[in-house]
DNA sequence: ACAAAAGTGTTTAGTCTACACCCATGC
DNA sequence: GCATGGGTGTAGACTAAACACTTTTGT
């Protein structure tokens, strides 16, 4: 007995949150302009239809790809969105995602011709397509919750990244400043971070130590009890 | 211009995760037993298909209700699962939610002949419909990380408590023993319990204080920046 | 030599942990 | 009177917060 059910079925979509840093240490969300109806013209996140044979999280992966040429990106689930007024035309569940990614590392560009993409402050959103910036809101929240309890600003910086861009990036999302001397005290004390023979270049000033984040270690440590605090 | 996404379209449910303690402190999950194929007879998470002109939370609310007669609990959406296998017979996505209640207050009992409704303890499931064993995993997580940070416990005790019923729900989510002492300072110092002019009764020992906790002062402490953390 | 950011310790207040005994009540 | 859980304080270790000057480098 195989049969499908025959309830009248929603449309299901995904859509992306992704937040970059800039050169200036401003937290950025990519955003693209729609070559489509509906608000065909506006800014949105990028997404797309779930494929029946696709999981969500490959959807997600599969359209960032497609409308951006993102890949090998940080990307967890959201919260799923299903107002049934959402889309004007149609029912649609969309299963929101965020992604961090760092812009030195990752050069961003549009896929098609019918569509644009740019980088926005979190501060200075455009008018937005659907519940866009509901989505938005709620990935702000998660990722200053997370960021507190899991390291996963690393994946917002370069590879190789000094203390103080480490700090910036706090500051940035958690919106307070920070006492340099705790900070580094802090985060040194997890011994999370690999000390690098390596100094930055090109700066008018001292040039300051780079360091990078011990992935390897920290998996080990966690499995053990240990909780990433900052 | 309106017609609908020509897309072909996955299935849509809500399944639910229901905690709740027993009287002998002990945290277990409310499943049905199913009455319909596919997995009939075997037990399940409470749920079922959205419909399309309903919220996804209305829906869970919806089909708690239907199925187990519960009504006005707290109700949280957890993680869409989305795997295109996990129903052998249509792609099915399925948006879980996970429901606290106090067992006391909420009598439960199957709302139709063909299901059967009961509690489980974590600890000792039996075997699960689709991927149902994995929705109460991520539950589990999810409640005995979010306990140390939301005053979410609560909603799992009767209205009036004692400081003990309390320290043993911790006990028991979180998986270790507390100090007495320590656990009571900590909680009475935030201020947010109303100690009641009321005892404990029919226990045969020194009877203990009664305590509620203060919704609306959390409410106002929240929004001044305080976090609830035990 | 100066501008700009890197790097580095100490003191103080507050918080966390471990720990043991008397109290009230019902049987 | 005894069994059962209720209720209470303190000392020592640790952690968090506040705070300012010297060093290095490029221009």
């Amino acid at each position: 007995m195989t049969y499908t059910y025959d309830y009248p079925k929603p449309s299901v979509t995904v859509d992306c949150v992704v937040f970059g840093l800039d050169a200036e240490h401003d937290l950025k969300i990519m955003l693209i302009q729609r070559g489509v109806e509906p608000f065909k013209g506006e800014w949105a996140l990028p997404g797309g239809f779930v494929k029946l044979d696709e999981s969500l999280e490959a959807a997600a992966f599969r359209e960032l790809k497609e409308e951006t040429g993102v890949e090998e990106i940080f990307l967890e689930q959201l919260y799923t969105f299903g107002t049934p007024d959402r889309d004007p035309r149609d029912r649609v569940i969309t299963v929101a995602y965020y992604a961090l990614i760092n812009l030195s590392d990752h050069p961003i560009h549009a896929q098609t011709d019918a569509e644009d993409v740019a980088w926005y402050s979190i501060q200075e959103l455009p008018k937005l397509a659907f519940d866009h910036d509901q989505i938005i809101a709620a990935a702000s929240e998660r990722i200053k919750g997370k960021l507190r309890y899991e390291p996963i600003g690393f994946e917002l910086l370069p590879k190789k990244f000094t203390l103080t861009q480490l700090q910036k990036l706090y500051e940035q999302v958690l919106g307070m400043q920070l006492d340099k001397r705790n900070f580094r005290r802090k985060i040194l004390k997890m011994d999370l971070l690999i000390k690098l023979d390596e100094m930055q270049t090109g700066v008018a000033h001292r040039a300051a130590r780079l360091y990078s984040f011990n992935e390897g270690k920290y998996q080990e440590l966690k499995r053990a009890g240990f909780n990433f605090e900052l």
